[in-house]
DNA sequence: GTCTATAATCTGATAGAC
DNA sequence: GTCTATCAGATTATAGAC
């Protein structure tokens, strides 16, 4: 994910996930333990249940130490959901270009895989907005906007060249996003179907509720 | 909803409903002000950030009242989660016979209504399962066996008969499930669908993610 | 069955030594 | 940049009067 290596505040979903596996072999600096030791806990428990004595214990520190990289736990809500978000969009807007019937399995099996393959950072994503801040909140209802617009651009396009047959454009929508969306809430590591295998499936869900 | 008139616990989704819009124009008893209460600020704020206070005010009296009424915050979340679920069993149990087609449509179409119509109880019943303690989650995941199998049998029936054509069976279940849950994360009142114009365009798009 | 008052604990965040 | 110690306030739940 080369074209995600720097976001605004420094930080990638790909380097949180390293963080959190260990998978660069090198010692991570403190900021990228915390966050990978916040996703875990905000996924496990949600953000309410989780303590800034949780989340600094997690990442091998004493609870004031937490405040030396980050101002208060919801700045720590704010970067992971942010991250995450631009993350997302990022991978649709991978998806390369062609017929809208294409573009639009290509588009839910990148959506649902994310889902999967990030399922803790995407509970944080999907299910954590309410304690955001306002501020914050504003910020991110941005992201979540183009991401809408990415799916509904797809329906348009199909409705447009009739390769689509759709009753309502935008209920359609969000109907194909809730699929993959939802993954968040059920999918754990081990499961029977690999990402991989699970964006596959829900691709070809979604084209078959939406072709002509 | 005659058929879930008594519950184990005395209390059903219509009642609470009514409770907490006052359909039913006689003040309501204590207990019943209570869960009405509680349901609101779980779903607004979720489990963990709904303080014991904010319930009782909103049921307009003090914090220790409600200690007569329930012996803990989680018994109050426990008594929704569980006749949110046994109620949501009920729609699918309730829907007619028929081709496994018409029959698949007709329990989307109601999973995603209630979904909708109840949407408050409805996060408590998808998003709040990590707050119950370990007995009454085992409970409740009974419960959630059985929506989960309803969904699965209709499907292995329309496989039988060829109606249906499916890659993954306990997948698509899944997915379909997904579409319907989904909404309680996003619906409130006021949306341009209504709850029922809803169902009918989940449970038409469920039929061609399944149909031969 | 409701109230006021409070116990016992936990919370996010800060102070100040090293 | 990390620690120990702690503040100030909030939290669930209980005690006891009416």
């Amino acid at each position: 994910m080369l074209s995600i290596a720097n976001l605004g505040h420094g930080v990638n979903v790909s380097a949180i996930t390293n963080a959190e596996t260990g998978a660069s072999r090198q010692p991570q600096p403190a900021p990228r333990r915390l966050l990978a030791a916040a996703i875990e806990a905000f996924a496990e428990r949600g953000y309410q249940a989780t303590t800034t004595r949780d989340i600094a214990s997690r990442a091998g520190m004493s609870p004031a130490a937490l405040y030396v990289h980050y101002p208060s736990k919801e700045r720590l809500l704010y970067e992971i959901s942010r991250s995450g978000h631009v993350d997302v969009l990022e991978v649709l807007h991978a998806v390369p270009g062609g017929p809208p019937s294409e573009r639009l399995r290509h588009m839910v099996e990148a959506f649902t895989t994310w889902h999967a393959e990030h399922h803790t950072i995407a509970r944080v994503v999907q299910y954590e907005l309410a304690a955001l801040s306002a501020d914050h909140l504003a910020d991110i209802a941005a992201v979540r906007r183009d991401i809408t617009a990415a799916f509904e651009d797809v329906l348009t396009a199909g409705l447009a060249d009739g390769s689509f047959e759709i009753a309502d454009l935008s209920g359609s929508a969000l109907a194909l996003m809730s699929l993959s969306i939802d993954v968040a809430r059920w999918f754990s590591d081990g499961r029977r179907l690999s990402p991989a295998d699970l964006g596959r499936l829900y691709g070809d869900l979604a084209l078959r509720m939406v072709k002509a």
